[in-house]
DNA sequence: TTTTATAGTTAGTTTTCACTAACCATCTGC
DNA sequence: GCAGATGGTTAGTGAAAACTAACTATAAAA
């Protein structure tokens, strides 16, 4: 129904594209069992959600069952993952545990808009890294 | 089901009880229909929630359809309301659209945990007031 | 070669939380 | 006294996004 440019991602889409981020930064190589396990969800619902990412065009899948985001999937998942980085960073700076700083992140990184994140970034003067530098 | 204290209030609860806060610090008077209006809901999706909100002991109603909110339901709406005039003001002062700040708190302010939002007060020294005072 | 483990899908269920349609009960004004 | 308006409820629908159960397909192992 959708073409690719006017799907509007929801919280659990963009939390399946920055899995796939991070875990890429981790492996190499991702398939959505990897994404199951890491987000602690059925495989079942990861099948679903991923075949609606790719049908949306963020992301795709060859013969093996590996997955690669597209670009726009790699746009979405380094957006919220800069948010969540932001968020965690931010909250553990504040003395809050990390295992809930991150808990919280992963809830916040859907809760801004795009917009008030850049103000805040350019208020704050956070320095903008790109996602894939620096992390191993 | 649930007795009052093993009630988990999830996004659309709270938003509720801040709503009647917010009316109350208003009108004095708030009914259903003001809560629909403030939120822009249809009657019957309010009707059901402020039911929910009643058994599980976050609100009282008299004879006149008149809402109260229950100490318990006080305290969960000033909570509520405390992390959404931080994180809109917060926006704001970074630059960010008056109506977007307000759009972005009212999700933010479900996202931070209790705990998380404490530990931000404190780290930031913010005031720390009660809701109802200053607020006419 | 048969068995077992791994990866994925299909089909149907559940929960949350919005919606519409239709109805009931007052209260007000002619 | 009846016609509307107002406020609320009942009943049923829909979408999002998780779940389980049961299936297929493939690859490895015995």
């Amino acid at each position: 129904m959708n073409t690719k440019m006017d799907v509007e991602l929801r919280a659990s889409g963009e939390d399946y594209l920055e899995a796939v981020l991070i875990l890429g930064q981790r492996k190499s190589q991702v398939r959505a069992i990897d994404v199951a396990q890491y987000l602690g969800y059925a495989k079942t619902s990861v099948s679903h959600g991923l075949r609606l990412l790719r049908q949306g065009g963020f992301l795709s899948r060859d013969a093996d069952g590996y997955l690669y985001l597209t670009e726009a999937g790699r746009d979405m998942a380094e957006r919220v993952y800069a948010k969540h980085r932001f968020f965690a960073g931010w909250l553990i700076r504040a003395g809050v545990a990390p295992d809930i700083a991150e808990k919280d992140a992963c809830r916040m990184e859907h809760a801004i808009s795009e917009e008030s994140f850049q103000s805040l970034m350019q208020a704050l003067e956070y320095p903008q890294k790109t996602s894939t530098d620096g992390l191993s």
